[in-house]
DNA sequence: GGGATGGCATAGCTTCGAGCTATGGCGATG
DNA sequence: CATCGCCATAGCTCGAAGCTATGCCATCCC
């Protein structure tokens, strides 16, 4: 007999359906009818009779339903009271974080920290990573995802978590730009790019400069979000996170070239680390935010369920 | 966070040491330090601040304590109310057995049962397996564990548990009987046997009986324990089941030889079978006594506790 | 009536973690 | 100073919890 165990099978009393409490558990479906099984074998006896549509206990289910209830309430509680005892009951975690990460990795972590810790107010800054590493440095942020250059940066320290890969972005509709293209190739098509404090727009530029072209910008200025959408009405292409991709179907990403050079190593390619400041010690927030963004991630990569473009980068201390 | 988990930490906290906390739930102390571990790093907190001869709980332990407390209890509550539901909180199993498996196996199990269902009465009756058949069918056992020669019993199901090997023992200061010995050859020493009524008796009686040899019985009659104390003292040797052999270290065991059979068919190995009644439904007890020995013989066969000699056998329902 | 749909079970697989043994470090103790 | 008791670490095995894909059986709807 398991917690987890006692938790399926109050989600399906509650729900009257197997499906529907797997969705609710946020696992699937065979899982939780196995778990079921393996409880009631456990006790001896089944707990659920299976109707073709509807699930209801057994009058050994309805003695096991109180104390199911009590034993997962105490679970619940229990983590609380220690969260409390550790400041994590009430307080503050000002987060920043890079557009494209905050549609994607950023929601999926912040699930499972407010999950665990529901009375931790959560502030979300959305910007560029630039804007974001000067909020930490004054002290309007406990945390952020930022890109890493590889630079030091004053009084921050930098941890990688994530690799990803910047694409060209174009509309469905839109003339095909094959499976790759080159920096000089792009020049041809008009750009759309963000406006200043991205990285993005600093990398897109030097680019182009570096390769001796003169970009012909058709949009400048705007957010992530907004420069999707001007792509996506046909009025030019964009370099942008490949992260970005998930949300807009009408879409279609074109991988960049970086001949001559290990493209892995180039600027097609971009670490995001996670900084806070050196100067003043992490409040114990932002220490337990760290922890299940480290977790969140190494799973997701595990499962497979990164989006395409993004790889974990693991701690130091897991691959050494 | 598991129950187990916190039952353990419960453990630690209780005898204020990791070694006799291991101890006392069974586990090898590694394993509960590293499930210690494991809880304390799911909470984020340490639980126990470990001294070099005291292990105390932190703030954050004391927080937990109750709760754990009260989780475990539940678990078991729950355990029990249904046990109740099923009519095992209150009843009786008279369960028989041949006196080479009361002493092992048959203990181990009954440890497991008597746990789980602390309100049900054993009664345990010891005896040679044509007793043991002879009370089921009247009635006065609800289950048993018997010798099993195949042939099929009135009123009677049998279930194969076990494969047993007869083996030779004399006393260690005795002339060496060498690491084979032939039904011949044994005949030249002097043999103690049981009473009637023990199948042991007759299948070596009959061996001598089949290789034309007459053995000579120094003493006759008696339980198992008194023969193995009489062989103890250098009365004569005897064949025994190897199992009884755990506990009499002074003991030294000799494999039969059953030249040009198939020894392992032959009267040297034997098997235990659970028997049950066909003609009456079988109790609640004695179904959940069989699940729990099935599984706990399995679990010992896999970790390859099975005292030296015996195999388990598979239930049909597994193999095929 | 016959497909479409929704719902649970089964099969096969992968991976994590709970368990073990063996060993190391480190105070306390004689 | 050597020994002992106690906890941590390392390395391993295997059970089981998770997934996807598929099957079976009702009900529902055309």
């Amino acid at each position: 007999m398991t917690i987890k165990q006692l938790s399926y099978f109050l989600a399906v009393v509650d729900t009257g359906r197997f499906t529907q409490a797997a969705a609710l558990c946020r696992v699937a479906q065979p899982t939780l009818s196995k778990q079921i099984r393996t409880l009631e074998e456990d006790l001896g006896e089944t707990l659920l009779t299976r109707g073709h549509d509807n699930v209801t206990p057994t009058a050994a289910g309805e003695a096991l339903l109180p104390l199911a209830r009590r034993i997962v309430a105490d679970s619940e509680t229990a983590r609380m009271e220690i969260a409390e005892l550790a400041g994590l009951r009430r307080g503050r975690l000002r987060l920043g974080a890079t557009p494209s990460l905050c549609v994607s990795v950023v929601a999926d972590v912040l699930e499972v920290f407010h999950g665990r810790y529901p009375g931790i107010a959560l502030q979300i800054a959305e910007g560029g990573s630039q804007d974001l590493v000067a909020d930490l440095q004054r002290g309007q942020l406990d945390l952020a995802l930022v890109i890493d250059r590889g630079e030091t940066v004053r009084d921050l320290a930098l941890t990688p978590v994530l690799r990803e890969e910047l694409v060209v972005v174009a509309a469905r509709g839109r003339p095909d730009l094959g499976e790759h293209i080159g920096i000089v190739e792009l020049a041809a098509h008009p750009l759309v790019v963000n406006r200043e404090g991205y990285e993005l727009r600093e990398v897109t530029l030097a680019a182009c400069a570096a390769a001796g072209v003169t970009p012909r910008i058709a949009v400048e200025g705007g957010e992530m979000d907004a420069v999707l959408r001007m792509v996506e009405r046909g009025l030019g292409v964009a370099i942008v996170p490949s992260l970005v991709l998930a949300g807009h179907p009408t879409l279609r990403a074109t991988r960049l070239d970086e001949s001559g050079e290990h493209a892995d190593r180039g600027w097609s390619h971009r670490t995001i680390s996670l900084a806070h400041r050196t100067d003043v010690a992490p409040t114990r927030a932002a220490q337990a935010f760290r922890e299940d963004l480290l977790s969140v991630l190494a799973r997701t990569s595990r499962t497979g369920h990164l989006p395409p473009g993004v790889r974990y980068v693991h701690p130091p201390t897991l691959t050494a």
